[in-house]
DNA sequence: AATTGAATGCAACAGTATTGCAAAGATTTC
DNA sequence: GAAATCTTTGCAATACTGTTGCATTCAATT
């Protein structure tokens, strides 16, 4: 078994990427702790800045990593830097765990709006519907 | 009176240039055309690629000029070039104007889907809504 | 025709995303 | 436990999109 010594540490962070099949190096775990600990999204600059000295290519093949096993999501608010936010637990990166994001126009944060899936939707004849990504803009309660 | 001359040309796309009070220069009006003739929305570098030479810059301000006077609207649809649709001739850029778009990830091509406007929301607690972008992505008639 | 202001083209630059390659680290095989 | 293999990381370079400064051209006004 590959693995047994690193769970053995029985550390949580550790636990969740096994859990979504990923293999848990030490920039995983810390890049998922940042994510974790920010309640907000964050980019690949944002995300590099929480650090010393680590390469942001680095923390760019780790993000590839971990969205390729749905441990994040993307979110495309339009500032022009993709930002990343940790999936639910449970998530497994499908339609019904879709869910519309907010960026703030004053303090530029983004969050994710978990009480608000994704509404179905009738698309006009002949549009299958795959994925989505719905930013609402506006202030947030910090802001309001 | 400064665009008598152009008026009288009687050419459909300068009255709509002047009706949203845009003065319509010669790149203008080809810019629009561009984009009226095409179904889809456009990016900066598939505008540029439909003229011989045209510079980026130009191109970029005149989107710029059209954005400002609700000319046309700026799509992200999460490809890394914002795209750029005109917008209809009643429109005024507010929120009721605002409705969803479609990309296609077969072919690429995004589509406004102007008989789906932004739903009305009920944001948590202090968030307040100013706009939208709200991308739905899938396959398109052509390719599904 | 001369003057003024706006629009355009050129060139350079900034920010983000991405890749090739070599070094370091982890895992398996013998 | 050493050698071989595969994965991960760091460095460097590059591509792509968006943006601005400045000089020139073009259009409008006097």
């Amino acid at each position: 078994m590959i693995f047994i010594e690193i769970v053995k540490m029985n550390n949580d962070v550790n636990k969740k990427l096994l859990h979504k099949g990923v293999k848990p190096t030490s920039m995983r775990q810390l890049v998922y702790e940042v994510l974790d600990k920010q309640k907000k999204a964050l980019n690949l600059y944002e995300i590099e800045q929480q650090f010393d000295n680590v390469d942001r290519s680095t923390i760019f093949r780790t993000l590839k990593t971990f969205q390729d096993n749905c441990v994040i999501h993307r979110i495309d608010d339009g500032t022009g830097a993709v930002k990343y936010a940790l999936c639910d637990e449970n998530c497994t990166c499908h339609l019904g765990d879709l869910h519309i994001h907010f960026l703030c126009i004053k303090c530029g944060q983004t969050h994710c709006l978990k009480d608000m899936p994704i509404p179905k939707m009738d698309l006009p004849n002949g549009f299958l519907f795959k994925s989505a990504n719905f930013v609402v803009k506006g202030t947030c309660p910090k802001c309001s």
